[in-house]
DNA sequence: GTCTATACTGAGATAGAC
DNA sequence: GTCTATCTCAGTATAGAC
């Protein structure tokens, strides 16, 4: 039955997104989701922890994506860099993410609970970065500011991307990692 | 009732504290708290939206004292060393509040419910912060990405402080500050 | 799949400060 | 009298235990 699980948990993402969309986040039970995907509250909980986490599904395949790519990078390549070319490898995915992604991103930012969670989902995917970084011999404290800055900049290009598509995702991310440089040029601390 | 009404929510805030090291967050309930305190369940909830926040009181302080800091800056400091000004100078209150925030840290990075509202409660400083920076002038992007960049290092040079205190906190956020620009020197992005 | 603890919400009453 | 903090009571939904 490894299949038509997948269906009811994929299904019970799909519901959900409509009904946060509908009705919002707070007035949504979970027993309606899972009605509405034909399974009961039990099941819901039985496939997410917890009444948010139905929107963060995605987070670990990009995690995973990420640091594959981070791992497999050149030596050569400092942690910026290499950080930077792991957002590319992933950008084709998330754009043809965006039709999902563009209303779940609606969803989220206007509904605090979610917002918080979201929030924590990226810091713990630039732990996930920095600890990848690490493995590459990095020292510890400069892979953790890399990973912070850069999903600084992953972050607000995606964002960004998902509010007017009319610039690349792409575009994006080179803006972002030109004005970084920029950034640290300036400072004569 | 001005008075008392501060002192029943510190007494909260320290009952609170005291009860989640005991017990550990999960297993120490509202009503526990407030009957410690001297108080009911409701009257808990009218002085804190929900049960996490009763630890992150501080957080608007130490985000008006930054965000006044930037505001009054000299024009000609750049985002990065505007930050780290800021953080320079609330540099005493922190290492004044070291007894209180030492446990405080300890329950919190033990606690995914908590741990998840404090690195919420780190991102929404960080938009503060950006929104200050940018209110002197600085470009969008810039601001966003100086802002995250630098709370990032404050977070780390805190957080190790915290560990351990025999390193001062005003020579681990100098180290940061060190690593960062080291870290962007090296990309040839 | 059933049952239960507890986080949280809302409305109305009380009591004290001004 | 107003205003504000607290309490009382009743309820719903989440999440965990069994």
């Amino acid at each position: 039955m490894a299949k038509s699980e997948d269906a009811v948990r994929v299904r019970l993402q799909r519901v959900a997104l409509e009904l946060f969309r509908e009705r919002g986040y707070d007035r949504t039970t979970a027993a309606e989701i899972a009605a509405r995907a034909g399974v009961t509250e039990r099941t819901f909980f039985r496939h997410f922890p917890d009444k948010r986490e139905v929107l963060f599904d995605g987070e670990a395949i990009l995690r995973a994506a990420l640091t594959a790519s981070i791992t497999d990078a050149p030596d050569k390549l400092g942690p910026l860099d290499t950080l930077f070319r792991a957002f590319r490898s992933v950008q084709p995915a998330l754009e043809d993410n965006r039709p999902f992604a563009k209303p779940r991103h609606e969803v989220i930012s206007s509904t605090p609970a979610l917002h918080e969670r979201e929030m924590a989902k990226m810091g713990a995917l630039a732990d996930a970065l920095a600890a990848a970084l690490q493995a590459r011999g990095v020292a510890d404290l400069r892979a953790v500011l890399a990973a912070r800055t850069g999903m600084a900049a992953f972050v607000h290009a995606m964002v960004s991307w998902l509010d007017d598509p009319r610039q690349g995702l792409g575009e994006r991310l080179d803006l972002a990692c030109r004005e970084l440089k920029a950034l640290l040029a300036e400072s004569d601390y």
